[in-house]
DNA sequence: TTAGTTGCAAATCGTTTGCATCAAG
DNA sequence: CTTGATGCAAACGATTTGCAACTAA
């Protein structure tokens, strides 16, 4: 087997085997800005005449998750559960609710606030989600 | 048929039928901060000794959201869906992510940074949801 | 009286699991 | 050779639907 060791040492440095299916979902994920459902990337995997048992891919993100190579996430309105690299990156999505289209905004808001917060209600806080809704150039 | 007629008014005028288990349910969205999912709606009207099928549960939830009655919403690493009463104001909940509690924050930082990313992006931005997720004062 | 509401059972959808086989190390 | 990875089919939990019976207006 050639040609899928692009994530070779990513994946054992996270104790995981080396395999094709491993390699070419993260290879997916890594190639878009766009976080995807199970079924979207079972679906391109197909269209490369890749063989492949949609549990496996539900298995393969859900073990990236585990090793936090992989993000997790519920968007509002949509039943599926969408999974993006996990680029290490603060910031936050902004959705065309036309297009479903989401984009990566690198910036964030909120640093400030969250401290402010801490003080005002007493909770240890971890972290936060924000997401804008609107419609894009071309929607809109 | 007597002491539902609490919500008759609010019902009437979004063109619904005055039920009882309409207005039981809009009565337990309004008497808590949490929103809720369907079977904890549906496990409450138990309690109340108040048959109803949990699939009545669905179709009323989601007939209160179509009206705008009700907000839904999906969070962060449930799988179930959440349904709140449409306060009409803005805010967003602040989580804990020990005990699953929710706690309205009726403040938003977001306001000004919104109108400085409809100009930088060109997006015609029309929402944005935010939820701070950490450790209550007793789970902490 | 009639259109909208509810209960019930079955269907559907997204996701997970058990187990046998297979391949990476 | 050993452990972890995958395929397959079956199970599962949340939600939706079709249809008949019912009830508010």
């Amino acid at each position: 087997m050639q040609e899928y060791d692009t994530y070779k040492g990513l994946l054992h440095s996270n104790g995981l085997k080396n395999t094709k299916r491993r390699n070419l979902i993260l290879d997916i994920l890594a190639q878009t800005e766009q976080p995807l459902t199970v079924d979207q990337i079972f679906l391109e995997l197909k269209q490369k005449d890749i063989s492949i048992n949609i549990s496996t891919v539900y298995r393969i993100v859900e073990t990236m998750v585990s090793r936090d190579l992989v993000i997790k996430t519920n968007l509002n309105g949509e039943s599926k559960t969408f999974f993006e690299l996990n680029r290490k990156e603060h910031g936050h999505h902004i959705i065309c609710m036309n297009c479903k289209q989401m984009f990566w905004l690198d910036d964030c808001p909120l640093d400030d606030y969250c401290d402010l917060l801490q003080e005002k209600t007493g909770f240890d806080i971890t972290g936060h989600k924000l997401e804008i809704y609107g419609y894009c150039q071309k929607c809109k």
